[in-house]
DNA sequence: CCAGTCATGTAAGATGTTACATGATTCC
DNA sequence: GGAATCATGTAACATCTTACATGACTGG
């Protein structure tokens, strides 16, 4: 149900065809949830066979043809205000570093190493896009705000940006930990 | 692939039926890959016609009943050193909680307090759990472990003992992450 | 006119989740 | 004798992933 919630928090920023997004997803928004294009489009019709959201052709080019826009209708508001408002329930435990770094004696001290360098990496990354995130919503040139600040007052606007920095702060955080977790593993091996 | 990987892992302690590996799953192995019963027979049939596991019908009770014990053949041992010593490609990122995050201007500020203290209360529960693995690994009371001690060599128990260590300092490093980064959150909706 | 982006998909397969189902054994 | 545990599944569904497929438009 994650997919269509967040399809419902990207789209309640303002209109947006399944292409708009994709490419968020694949950018900003995928930092904290990735989608397939292959599950976005067939999502989004199913969201508006049940009324969630509404179409609208708009031209595109010179020839005619169109795009299709989405847009969040009030019972889609409403799903977006019940899934934030209710609980979560967490999903059981499933990591795979983890469960690799407990069997590391199936290998060689070097390929533990490098897993260990190569999960630094992976996470320095990631949070080095979190914190491109961070500025671009400091300094207000983030995409998606860009289109929140025209359809919300500024006030709620500010409450927004709060809790979007909240979620990247989170990103950094995770990403942080792993950094020093691997950096004592690292020790660990040479010790 | 990596239930895969956690069964053929855990089987390496030696010889267990499918029941056995779903309790670990549900226990210490459970902390870092949890996989359902429903999951676990049909994938243990699977490897054994593959060739990485062999069964043995074991007697059990007084009726002349059985119960199949699986074990590691040559070639499992095999897929489990080419797994340990592959480099992981890391999942795309879907983190739920972080998601909402970046929307709770959809609730009240009293659902999203709720929202971090549930945050917190998981995360220390899972910090726990974590510690008490530890605990049973230092002082050498952990259950798997003890099938290790007895069919592997002492130095090689130590290092097996050590990764184990490592893995679950992750989780808890993690957990920890979690949490202060919650109550972060907290300080700030408090403003 | 060609490369890159915009736009929209289908199909097959892997994996994970929920719900249901059954019977033996052991321990109190 | 009854509850908890041991033991083993099946079926339906949801979700995620990979691979493939097509055509229009825009800017250099």
């Amino acid at each position: 149900m994650s997919l269509r919630s967040a399809l419902l928090a990207l789209i309640s920023a303002g209109p947006m065809t399944g292409y708009d997004a994709a490419k968020r997803f694949a950018g900003s928004v995928g930092n904290v949830w990735y989608a397939f294009d292959s599950q976005i489009y067939p999502e989004l019709r199913k969201m508006e066979t049940e009324g969630l959201l509404v179409t609208r052709p708009v031209p595109w080019g010179t020839k005619g043809t169109t795009k299709t826009e989405y847009e969040v209708t009030p019972e889609g508001r409403a799903a977006l205000t019940d899934w934030v408002s209710t609980p979560l329930t967490y999903a059981l435990e499933r990591d795979p570093v983890r469960l690799r770094t407990a069997y590391l004696e199936w290998t060689d001290a070097e390929t533990a190493r490098q897993h260990f360098e190569d999960h630094i990496a992976h996470h320095q990354a990631a949070a080095e896009q979190a914190y491109e995130q961070i500025r671009e919503l400091t300094d207000r040139t983030h995409p998606t705000l860009q289109r929140r600040l025209e359809n919300y007052p500024e006030a709620e606007a500010e409450q927004m940006i709060e809790f979007k920095l909240m979620a990247y702060r989170g990103v950094c955080a995770r990403a942080e930990a792993e950094i020093s977790w691997a950096r004592e593993c690292l020790a660990t091996l040479r010790g």
